[in-house]
DNA sequence: ATAAACCCTAAAGTCAACTACAGAGTCAAG
DNA sequence: CTTGACTCTGTAGTTGACTTTAGGGTTTAT
């Protein structure tokens, strides 16, 4: 098992050499073996795990939902029940991500209105987008409601 | 013109004191006349003010944005150049939240899968989950490439 | 032997959009 | 005339996920 320093691992990885530390220092990754020297030493596990944070990050999740989903990794004591918890958490960020889409199809479809609505030409006073954000007039549009 | 203290704006509008302070302090409303002793005093303009901001932040514009929005709407010189601006921070809001939506839906998607495939029995050994997050294995359903 | 490249810690800074004090002055009601 | 509600300023704290800085040791290559 041969050990690398700080900066192999960041490297083989792509996470910057700080935000390794400062993932060791939010718990997601154990406290690395030290050289006499101080020097943080690490194996390819270390760089798995990083890879396992930079693609639940890509999911959507937090740093604090990651440290859980790696604790269960590591427990051993989360046999029997483990992947009850697993799949909780994965469900709650879907319905996260379901309900952050919805929001904002909302504000795209109003948005696409607007910009359709407007000319881009000439000065702001009867401008609809302006007008719009002032609350003076509804759409008119049946497929708008 | 009846004028009012900034509580009564406050309820007027449904934005805290705070805010409506911090809204001036950055830029998004005009420095506010004072009492003598110091009060400041609004007029109904500035409810609406607070309304326009609570408008286009519900559509995703930032407070930044929204100081250019209102800087134009303000501006008389924004004439014959204004709906151009207006509509350009409309259709970069609109891209900005095309691209947010494509991105959540392809969390969805990866979300969903995994939601699915994990049964939420037994022990994280061989959770298809944290399997997917381990990098070990691809996806076989045809729908889901 | 010396300079480049690498590593260490602790603390502070960043971004957005607020929110929360602390300490003090002001105004309406009883 | 004194509570209590309201307002003021200025500064600091919040959240999340880092990034930067300052200051100082270590390793490697020439
Ligand atoms: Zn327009
Ligand atoms: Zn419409
Ligand atoms: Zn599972
Ligand atoms: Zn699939």
């Amino acid at each position: 098992m041969p050990a690398q320093t700080i900066g192999h691992v960041a490297k083989a990885s792509g996470t910057p050499i700080e935000t390794i530390r400062f993932y060791e220092r939010e718990g997601l990754l154990p406290e690395a073996p030290r050289t006499m020297s101080g020097y943080r030493l690490y194996d390819e596990s270390t760089v798995k795990r990083l890879r396992f944070i930079a693609r639940a990050k890509a999911l959507g999740f937090t740093l604090a939902e990651i440290r859980d989903l790696l604790a269960l990794q590591d427990n051993p004591a989360s046999n029997k029940t483990g992947r009850a918890e697993v799949k909780a958490i994965t469900e709650r960020k879907l319905d996260d991500i379901e309900h952050k889409i919805a929001d904002l199809q909302r504000m795209q479809k109003v948005l696409s209105h607007l910009a359709h609505e407007c000319s881009g030409k000439g000065g702001v006073a009867h401008c609809p987008i302006i007008e719009t954000l002032s609350g003076i007039e509804d759409c008119t549009h049946p497929e708008h409601r």
